[in-house]
DNA sequence: TCTGGGGTCCTAGGACCC
DNA sequence: TCTGGGGTCCTAGGACCC
């Protein structure tokens, strides 16, 4: 059996943690820039704020509310995501994360009775040591886990956890309650087709035959059908294994046409996205940039280029990365346009202990390739000891447009010495 | 005034080969 | 009227996820 073990508005329940003044009251977590809504908790879904809704538009309600609206604290959240993990590692060794707030657990061996008894005390002890409240939903395919978690978090009589056994009286009536929509994999393009075909509930795509939705639509969605049936078809990347592509884009603070502003943020982009490159001990060859202006101002002209750059070889060195990313930049810069957006996304990744050879190595290139790896580890021992940005190559100016604005940051209290919470 | 930042996989179609 | 018959590789774009 598969458990999906789901942290309930994580984003919120991080905040609460350290936070008690927060509970019972409408918690939103906002996007990077303060720019929208992105974590809510039961109170302001309650109130009727949707995922994504622009923080400008929630202003007018604030005090009325007593809304409290935060900026995202990802190192927080990342931190109280392990030890999540951690605790789901003492029930499990198979446990493989799925994005910051779900994990995929393996339960091989239990008896029924077991299964359950098993699930409700990870469900207590995950709860008592983080203090994150989760929902645990178990079934034999991680699609049916996807719908038992559902069924854990929104049905009261679960309680918080939910094993589904395909062919069960309860699952099919779960089956027959859930819309299309909230299958894991069908998104609002496939609920229209297959409405087309009177296919309406997760019940009907239950039913469906797996080759026919092949024919007419994917092997995606003939695996979750199968899925569905309880037939496991869906395995999960190996969490070991190294990213195919590295992105790092931003939008900005405020609009700016500023050649060496934007030029700036890029350099940045290009030396962060070159950091996570090493941690996952792979080279690019080749560098992706891009820049957006503001599609929600139709009254200003738009432009949206992009461009790759090619390494001459492989590599992981900043510099390199730096140097290919700003004539990128150089390519689609225009003046005259107010950027909102810009990014770099490394491609063509592969294994630096893999990549071959080039023909034209020597003895003195190898002894230089050592010595720039070398560079690149203290600059990474560095930012990572001391705090990231520590050591750069050029300087980033104070005010520029794509800082972030993060108005309402709380301390990172996990995780730098000088933001421990302080016990009275 | 104000609107996130990442990722994955699959498919169709073009270029090119013999 | 009619125009071979296979292949492979690459890329862009679509659809999905959190």
């Amino acid at each position: 059996m598969i458990g999906l073990i789901d942290c309930n508005n994580f984003y919120v329940s991080c905040e609460r943690a350290f936070q008690p003044r927060l509970e019972g009251v409408p918690v939103g977590v906002l996007s990077n820039n303060d720019g929208c809504v992105i974590a809510r908790s039961n109170e302001l879904k309650a109130l009727g704020v949707e995922m994504g809704t622009p923080a400008f538009e929630l202003r007018p309600l604030l005090r009325q509310h007593r809304i409290q609206l935060l900026s995202s604290n990802y190192e927080l959240y990342g931190d109280m995501s392990s030890r999540v993990q951690q605790v789901l590692e003492e029930y499990s060794a198979g446990v493989e994360p799925y994005s910051i707030d779900e994990m995929f657990v393996r339960f091989d061996g239990f008896a029924p009775e077991q299964m359950l008894a098993h699930a409700q005390e990870l469900f207590t002890k995950v709860r008592r040591y983080t203090h994150i409240p989760v929902s645990v939903g178990i079934a034999p395919t991680r699609t049916l886990a996807k719908l038992a978690n559902r069924a854990a978090k929104k049905i009261p009589i679960y309680g918080g956890v939910c094993v589904l056994r395909p062919g069960s009286a309860q699952c099919e009536a779960l089956l027959q309650q859930v819309s299309l929509g909230d299958v894991w994999g069908v998104g609002r393009r496939l609920v229209e087709r297959l409405g087309l075909l009177g296919i309406q509930s997760a019940w009907d795509l239950a039913q469906a035959e797996p080759k026919q939705i092949r024919q007419r639509f994917s092997v995606t969605l003939e695996r979750t059908c199968l899925e569905l049936k309880g037939i496991p078809c869906i395995e999960m990347n190996d969490s070991g294994e190294a990213r195919q592509r590295i992105m790092t884009s931003r939008s900005f603070g405020r609009l700016t046409g500023n050649r060496q502003e934007i030029h700036q943020a890029i350099r940045q982009f290009a030396q962060r996205s070159a950091e996570k490159l090493r941690t996952q001990n792979s080279v690019a060859r080749a560098v992706y940039v891009f820049l957006k202006t503001n599609c929600h101002r139709p009254d200003l002209p738009q432009y949206s280029p992009s461009t790759i750059v090619e390494l001459p070889q492989p590599t992981d060195d900043s510099r390199d990365i730096l140097h290919a990313a700003s004539q990128a930049f150089d390519a689609i810069y225009r003046p005259r346009y107010l950027f909102m957006k810009a990014g770099v996304m490394l491609v063509d990744l592969v294994d630096a202990n893999r990549q071959q050879l080039s023909l034209l190595d020597t003895p003195e290139s190898r002894a230089d390739r050592e010595r720039n790896d070398r560079l690149m580890a203290t600059l990474d021992k560095l930012n990572g000891r001391i705090g990231r940005g520590t050591v750069t190559f050029g300087r980033p100016s104070a005010s520029a447009a794509w800082h972030l604005r993060c108005a309402n940051r709380t301390p990172r209290w996990t995780t730098h010495w000088d933001e421990l919470p302080k016990v009275h």
